[in-house]
DNA sequence: CCGACATGCAACAAATTGGTTGCGCTTCAC
DNA sequence: GTGAAGCGCAACCAATTTGTTGCATGTCGG
């Protein structure tokens, strides 16, 4: 199987979608960018919100594996993990250029 | 502007990724990438769900912009939209990207 | 005009989400 | 070893999402 297509993989890419679709998860997913782990307090300093709004944000992106938690001591520190960033990326690439081919097709077709 | 980085873009594009967060959704998309706009009972066959369900599916595709719809006679046929599942990809690979490069600076730091 | 097909709109129910507060456990620094 | 910092767990709440059903409206074919 090359990516396995099947309806699994179907809810595995909206769960990672769904991770995305928060502001305040995409805001954390930027200072995470930023290539330094850091510490769910260091998180929350910034945003508005309790630590324990933004430790449920973080165990969503962990359920979706687009970050990773690191035991420091007695805090625990999370890092970015790019590949399902990449996989969605692709994703969305996929569906973009099936779009340019099927309207190329009919172009043609129209043409001829 | 570039892309105007502000608060705004952030909850329009999160509310994009929300939009494709959803198995059901995906699947309609998948069937809208194929080039032809199909009407709501066409994509509601082949779902388990209601009209009305898949109706409410459409609608959060088109308030995210991700598909258009065209009415024709009685029925009203769905079309993707790529531009925006562009800019998404275009900003997941910023992202990746991002990422790369701090941790190229940090191996750099390390070897030097 | 009539019947069937395709939608739209509204009300409702159940599940999920995003957020809070309170409390208890470990770990660090002094 | 004590106090403060950092977390985790659980209960609870309000708002949103996801889905349903019922009914009204518009449109096509004969």
């Amino acid at each position: 199987m090359r990516t396995r297509s099947g309806a699994a993989a179907l809810k595995a890419r909206a769960a990672a979608f769904a991770a995305l679709g928060d502001a305040t998860r995409l805001a954390v997913l930027a200072r995470l960018a930023q290539g330094q782990p850091q510490s769910i307090s260091r998180l929350t300093a910034g945003t508005r919100l309790t630590r324990q709004a933004v430790t449920k944000h973080l165990r969503v992106l962990e359920g979706a594996g687009v970050v990773r938690p690191v035991r420091v001591g007695r805090e625990s520190r999370f890092a970015l993990e790019p590949r399902p960033l990449d996989e969605l990326r692709d994703y969305l690439d996929r569906v973009s250029r099936q779009w340019d081919d099927a309207l190329a097709r009919l172009k043609a077709l129209v043409e001829e």
